[in-house]
DNA sequence: GTCTATACTAGGATAGAC
DNA sequence: GTCTATCCTAGTATAGAC
């Protein structure tokens, strides 16, 4: 019964260990699951030696860089609005596989997960929320509605990503990303 | 090390483990937690000879019937829509106790969680959307748009739950629900 | 750097006394 | 209807061989 013998890169089970995690959360990814990246037990510990919350800390590193770089990066940029939107929205449907993958933030901040995961997971969805007022902001949204507005849309985000989780079917997804980022585009300019 | 002899009442009980699932969700709420109600690990198994797929099952009835009587039976009243919609956000403000608690169908949908339970939290999901489109037509919206606000509405009260999870903060909440509900009743008038 | 073997803990569940 | 005692399994973690 031996397994792959060749070592995956680093980056390569981090990814692995960051799809687990967002779909089965902090209680339901076990070391049992874990080994399914075709490591045994003990060779995961040598990666990681704190155990589970060290695999989840690297994991929410990992997607926090991801999308601080290619989410929140493309909103601030001195571009028009319309191609901040749909720069960013592009990188959020990559992110989601289209409604398929459900969030790490949404998975991780069940009680139970750690609390420097909570931490770091929590900076970053407000980093993302400020980043889009900016955004709104520097091309022309009144100040006093940009945080509301963000704010909607990041739980507009959210919540289609947990009724598709509830209906297993991403419809919900692929038809709020578009109305999402549509009504972003418009905000300020007559509603 | 005596516990409470006087034995809660049924309802009470479910209650009280509904609150646990939520805030918990299905992974979380272990027996041991579960004996937070007072009683006795064999005490509740003698309450649900079907351990912990039977309490969820029982929890998640309860709340779905508090839902379908208080939150979607409003939407379906003969009555104007502000008044439709201003009942039934009343009702979502007490379920979720202005932000503090959690919503079942978010905890109780991860992977992990019996089918029973996540077919009967689908159902009345997809009853109430399709009740507050229902409304929203009955009260001069375009059939066409109407779904989709109904989804749109539920998305965001649900993603505004996961910030609040993330934020440990209900602001996010308590401003969403306001704008929702605004949003709600202008629906198909400009905008 | 990965494995086998092992230890320990916590969770789920049942039997049977009261 | 509740308790004590017990069992079994799954999960976390470590030691040490290769």
């Amino acid at each position: 019964m031996a397994l792959k013998p060749v070592s995956p890169s680093r980056e390569a089970l981090i990814a692995e260990l960051y799809e687990m995690f967002r779909t089965l959360g902090f209680d339901g990814l076990s070391i049992g699951v874990s080994m399914r990246t075709g490591l045994g037990k003990s060779s995961l510990y040598y990666h990681f030696p704190g155990g589970k919350d060290d695999m989840a800390i690297s994991v929410v590193a990992f997607a926090c860089a991801w999308l601080r770089a290619n989410v929140i990066a493309p909103l601030l940029a001195d571009r028009p609005r319309a191609e901040r939107i749909a720069a960013s929205t592009r990188a959020v449907r990559e992110l989601f596989d289209d409604g398929r993958s459900s969030c790490l933030i949404a998975s991780l901040t069940m009680p139970g997960t750690r609390v420097p995961v909570r931490d770091e997971l929590a900076r970053t969805l407000a980093d993302w929320i400020a980043a889009l007022a900016t955004a709104l902001i520097e091309t022309g949204a009144e100040p006093s509605g940009a945080h509301l507005a963000a704010t909607a849309a990041l739980s507009r985000i959210e919540g289609a990503l947990i009724l598709v989780r509830a209906f297993r079917n991403t419809d919900a997804f692929t038809t709020q990303i578009d109305a999402i980022a549509a009504d972003l585009i418009g905000v300020g300019s007559g509603n």
